[in-house]
DNA sequence: ATTCCATGATCAG
DNA sequence: TGATCCTGGAATC
């Protein structure tokens, strides 16, 4: 399940399976019979990422696009693949690897020019480079919208999902409900730097963990409580238990049709009211 | 067996 | 704000 952590990684997944290489492409569930036909046999020449949205290059200005969505999935495996089921979007497959592809929000094959587009309307995101928080500060420092519908829109800072939003958050002892113009700058500069720090880690270990240990009680004995969802958090997904730092009852709200979660004791404010 | 729910996003009204 | 699209695992009947 994908925040922008998870596609950074599948472009690297990507690149060191099938960069370089001839692979066999196809839609054994259909959807993408056309786009598959055109590249089925083709190098790809790149795999990219940028926040959500998923690249792969197949020669001159051919990419496949790919967006998971909430329910989306890319499973990789070593030849020979078995059959696919129904529900493969896209299959490629070389002498080594195969990758299937379920369940995404897009699948479809796009030029130079749709990709430039896509990369236009996204924010600045922290698993890039050359990218920097100031230009979402620009947004932000002038938005009555609260910080925490901000980081959740793409066109402001690209990659961060519903668990890096509460996670971060908590992190910064952040009211959610805080309008993006009452943050300071410092702030702001510690939100993006401590996602950078964060997706990075997420990248690298394939899911999301934000809990440093020391914060731990001790009552809580080693190792900590793992949420289902895989990763160490403080409060995603933890409403109604006891903060880990403060022991408050953690929160939950609906906020822009997602589910929020907060520690009204360490991210004092108004809460909403 | 059926319903519910999820780390997403778009579109209509 | 609500309906809708996509899938699969967990919870509920």
């Amino acid at each position: 399940m994908p925040e922008g952590h998870t596609i950074h990684r599948l472009a690297l997944d990507h690149r060191s399976r099938f960069e370089g290489e001839r692979v066999r492409v196809s839609s054994p569930q259909g959807k993408f019979a056309d786009g598959a036909a055109l590249i089925d046999g083709h190098v790809m020449t790149r795999a990219e990422a940028h926040g959500k949205h998923l690249f792969l290059g197949f020669g001159q200005d051919r990419w496949v696009h790919v967006h998971l969505g909430l329910f989306g999935k890319l499973g990789f495996g070593a030849t020979p693949a078995p059959p696919p089921t129904d529900t493969v979007r896209l299959r490629l497959v070389n002498a080594t690897a195969y990758a299937d592809l379920r369940g995404p929000t897009a699948c479809a094959l796009i030029t130079d020019a749709e990709k430039h587009a896509i990369h236009d309307r996204l924010g600045p995101d922290p698993l890039r480079p050359e990218d920097d928080g100031s230009r979402a500060w620009q947004r932000i420092s002038r938005s009555r919208t609260t910080i925490a519908a901000l980081l959740l829109d793409q066109k402001v800072i690209a990659g961060v999902g519903n668990v890096y939003r509460a996670e971060v958050l908590f992190r910064h002892r952040i009211d959610p409900y805080r309008a993006g113009r009452d943050l300071t700058r410092a702030e702001w500069d510690a939100l993006w730097a401590d996602l950078v720090f964060l997706m990075a880690e997420g990248v690298r270990h394939n899911r999301i963990d934000t809990v440093r240990p020391e914060h731990l009680p001790e009552a809580m004995g080693r190792p900590p409580r793992v949420d289902d969802h895989g990763g160490e958090v403080y409060v995603y997904r933890r409403a109604h238990q006891g903060c880990h730092i403060c022991g408050s009852e953690i929160r939950t709200a609906g906020l822009a049709a997602r589910n929020l979660f907060w520690c009204p004791g360490c991210q004092p404010g108004t809460g909403g009211g």
